[in-house]
DNA sequence: TTGAAAGCGCTACCAA
DNA sequence: TTGGTAGCGCTTTCAA
């Protein structure tokens, strides 16, 4: 009778914390493993799956989530991080990948990295403590810390939002490079010669950089002169960076004539700053976003951007997520493990 | 030998899942105790501590959480719902039960209800399985079955976002009503008579239902004639919401000098309308939102709306929670149960 | 179709 | 300061 953690329950004395498969077994008359047949939905006789139903709705019974992963050895977590929950854009991807995951049973664990990595890397490891079923994360670059976390956890990763050349394991996502040539692209087609770009100042916003890097690609490649650069703020941009960074590049090529930001949201900071001004809006200055954002439909005017499906990465993602730990066997050939997503640009009024 | 579950390991084999705690054991030549004892921060001789550290980061060790919860007893996860993960409100009450919480090692649940009770109820009963410590739900209307749920797991609940008579247990919000009627007053004194008031259609929106309450309650007090409403489209209310709510007003009772929207994403909306049309914000019609998100800031003109401390609900919720997890045996007393968060009138140039 | 026993990986408890 | 043992609540495995 040593070394027993609870008292001894005496008999007739009320159970003293939540009810157990024990509880619900002895309720119904029969052994804890029908219990969890029934529970598992696997074969057991009608008449004796009523009873214990009704035995676990008397108790109002709630099976132990802990106790069963540890004893069947798989968890029904998947460790999901982003840079922030407050953007659209992201918790469209999480919405995404519930709607994929949720009915398989899977617990989504959300993490938020703030844009920083070594934050990312206390969050791996302390998700990795829950040994989900796999993992999924936003962009390419980790801390040397999270890839070794990462490989010696053996569990599947998909990276999103970004499309690496030589990904941890999976990736679903698009070239931002790419879309940002073919935003610049656009607006050279439209006759705008002096482009400017409004980004952040912030290096850890990798897919800001990479849509600075192709900006000045195809500025270049086009033979549109010096690229008209500003970056202020900090990640994530939010609305209010617009109007002080279009200002800063007003001041500085004051001849400028069409703007490229690195989101919808500064895109509308940077609208609303040219009817402060008295600039209209494309007439003496066109204004493209990145995102497609419901803001960038519903302002006036109507902000071109390039639109790229979030939901869907989460979604793909899940998909991947769902095929990788089902059949953990079969591994996936390398072209299956990288999953482009589709992006275009949407022309508007604004530019 | 008979039932082992994975065959015995021959000595000498590599092991093969990720290392445990015994491994670490072995390779530091200690117990398991002892290693348990470093991880969790108990007093152990330095010089045993170095080796077993050691250890573990040779392995790459992470402790399985689910079977530590399991034996001790205590889970780390604390659950949360949110109506919609995409509002910035909520994901700014997110961030500040986070900040709390995070400290402490406990884990969030967070699980998105769409709106939706019967998906609430859904939720609760899937994370009630992880044996969350407590438990944060937005608002006070729910199903029958999610009360019961949580009124036989017997952990600390918080209800946010309301303030209602009687919480389930506790609460952390402000009145709805008397914000809204605020926002009336503020609009009378400003010499506007013609108020009206932009909604959602949804019933489920407990939150905008309560603001339009308050509304009607507040035009009737004044005598400012019979309430002026429009009901249109689904929870959450979106920016997309604004420009036909404002048309059907204005189609309805022309001479409107005043439009009082349930979020400042509707009085975006608004307001961009009237940009569309040619009506003068606020010269021709004033326009005030709910929310004081940064869209209201950022907006041409800044829109006049009620400020809440959003994050302040989450971090205000996290205090609750963690007193009483804590020290659950020292119960609130009743008048600490509720914790009411400031909400003002934010003037600016809309209204 | 159902049951009994063992054990998942960890921590509480007592002993040394 | 450290170790041994029991057991958390469940599922796996095999037997009936």
């Amino acid at each position: 009778m040593a070394h027993l953690r609870n008292p001894p329950r005496v008999v007739g004395d009320a159970p003293s914390g939540p009810p157990r498969m024990s509880d619900v077994a002895r309720l119904a008359g029969v052994s804890k493993m029908t219990v969890s047949r029934v529970l598992a939905g696997h074969s057991v006789a009608l008449a004796t799956r009523e009873r214990v139903q009704q035995a676990i709705d008397e108790l109002g019974y709630v099976a132990d989530a802990a106790a069963g992963a540890l004893s069947s050895g798989r968890s029904e977590f998947v460790a999901v991080l982003v840079p922030s929950l407050a953007s659209s854009n992201f918790s469209d991807t999480v919405r995404g990948l519930s709607a994929r995951l949720e009915p398989h049973g899977l617990q989504l664990l959300l993490g938020d990295t703030d844009y920083d990595l070594a934050r990312e890397e206390r969050l791996v490891r302390s998700m990795l403590r829950y040994q989900p079923r796999c993992i999924a994360l936003t962009g390419s670059q980790h801390t040397d810390g999270t890839r070794r976390l990462l490989e010696r956890s053996r569990i599947p990763v998909v990276e999103m939002w970004d499309m690496p050349a030589r990904p941890i394991d999976m990736a679903v996502g698009f070239s931002n490079v790419r879309a940002a040539r073919e935003m610049v692209r656009y607006l050279k087609d439209r006759g705008y010669r002096k482009i400017g770009f409004l980004g952040g100042a912030s290096d850890l916003d990798r897919r800001g950089l990479e849509r600075l890097k192709g900006y000045q690609q195809e500025i270049r490649a086009q033979g549109l002169g010096e690229p008209r650069v500003i970056r202020l703020g900090q990640s994530p941009i939010t609305m209010s960076h617009g109007a002080p960074a279009l200002d800063a590049l007003l001041a500085q090529w004051p001849d400028t004539d069409a703007v490229m930001c690195v989101s919808d949201m500064s895109a509308f900071g940077a609208i609303m700053q040219c009817h402060r001004r008295g600039i209209r809006v494309p007439h003496d200055m066109a204004v493209a976003g990145f995102g497609n954002f419901e803001l960038a439909a519903c302002c006036q005017p109507p902000i071109t951007t390039v639109s790229v499906d979030a939901y869907g990465i989460g979604s793909r993602t899940g998909e991947l997520l769902l095929a990788a730990t089902m059949a953990a066997d079969l591994p996936l050939k390398p072209e299956h493990r990288k999953v482009a997503i589709d992006h275009a640009v949407v022309a508007r009024e604004s530019a």
